[in-house]
DNA sequence: CCAATAGTGTCTTTCAGACACTATATA
DNA sequence: TATATAGTGTCTGAAAGACACTATTGG
């Protein structure tokens, strides 16, 4: 806290940064655009951008992710999104001073083309092709594998998993997101006791899906659960 | 992260404040200062301070730390110290806009007086004589539930419950610790054979406390493990 | 029919929680 | 001696992991 306003404090420059993440055919993606201007032009980097003068810092992170990615809008498919920390290494942009609050966002993987208002295009990047640092510009190689680790260890003892999947999905479909962000192989007996067992993690439709070969798989949608206890466990569950 | 250098971006203050626990006589505590300066003048506060020109957050959470509390110095005890998250509400300070980072520091209860260069005085206070608020400055009623909430989980898959500890400690201090930061009884003997038995958590000194009634405990350091698995459990473990 | 996936039952092992019991100090 | 605390042994129930088995679809 400032200690009287006599002191002076230097000016600061805010932003928010997003990592936002999904889980499509199987392989966990995340969110990236390509940056036009110099410092790390042509370079990927998160989505993100100022935060305005009078506004909250999350109503920052939500407007971003409206503007360059079009999701979260009235209306439009559940995400989550979370604070996950801030970065403000004196160097970390070259311009001026920064200090960037960075948010988590788990989205589930949408028919629509993500596009934003923006000129520039965000585009999913499969994280298996992005290898340790990547090439992202500024300090958002950081930033995306602290993202990355807060998401593998909430699906431990969360329900967020499920903000991955759609309004209405199968167990197997939630398995399939365990499978992705955390890299392992998970037994679909057990997984599947598991989540129908843990109370409040899953709703029954009484719906079936459709299409597939075997037997069909009943739909469910998100329970209103926050932790899961006991937790999910992550050597194959 | 900023589009291009031509855009405006509003200056923000940018602080830190710090969460600093302590257990003391079984009972958890938190540093606060009293506000010398409207605005909350006379109102008990968390410590902190704007972070300079070209210091990294972390540092400046260091900086404050020994400024006002006299911890964390070279040569002294152990402390830990983590990023907690930021707060940002456009009002929360009336005089500017500030983001502050909110640090959570865990230090061991400290023989010698907490007194930093800062004339002000920084004070134990027991956490069960301040009400949900408490009449604290700013937002910092909300920075130290978030606080406790976070020392709360990470003693249950962490090992930062010896950070509440001196450097040589029995196990039924440890016990202790989490007894006070819970607030639930744990029994003694289970207790101990967890904490023995987590490989990696407690390093046995060879040495016995003595001077207390029945048989003398051994002493412990602090191991250097990070993590327990599996977990301590919080429901009188 | 077979192949594939959904879902159940059951066995083993691990571990939390309860608590009897032994060990060793102070008063 | 009594009392207090340290530390061990053992039983029970919950739940993870392995995996046999049944259920129900499409081809």
């Amino acid at each position: 806290m400032p200690r009287a306003r006599t002191e002076v404090h230097p000016p600061f420059a805010v932003t928010v940064d997003l990592v936002v993440l999904t889980v499509r055919d199987g392989r966990l993606h995340v969110l990236l655009v390509e940056r036009g201007a110099e410092p790390f032009a042509g370079r990927l980097a998160l989505p993100g951008g100022f935060v305005h003068p009078d506004e909250d810092l999350a109503d920052a992170a939500y407007r971003e992710l409206r503007e360059e990615t079009g999701l979260g809008g009235a209306g439009q498919a559940h995400v989550h999104l979370e604070q996950l920390r801030s970065y403000g290494a004196p160097q970390r942009d070259p311009r001026m001073r920064t200090v960037s609050v960075a948010y988590l966002c788990l989205a589930p993987d949408l028919p629509a083309p993500v596009a934003g208002s923006d000129a520039r295009a965000a585009h999913w990047v499969d994280l298996a092709t992005i290898g340790q640092g990547g090439g992202l510009a500024f300090d958002h190689a950081e930033i995306l594998a602290d993202g990355l680790e807060r998401a593998r260890a909430k699906l431990e003892y969360t329900s967020l998993g499920t903000a991955f999947c759609p309004a209405e999905f199968t167990v197997a479909h939630l398995r399939e997101v365990y499978e992705a962000v955390w890299g392992v192989p998970i037994d679909p007996r057990n997984f599947h006791r598991k989540a129908t067992k843990t109370a409040g993690l899953l709703v029954p439709t009484g719906r079936y899906a459709a299409g597939t070969p075997g037997r069909p798989a009943q739909l469910y949608r998100r329970g209103e659960v926050g932790s899961i206890d006991p937790p999910m466990t992550r050597a194959g569950g």
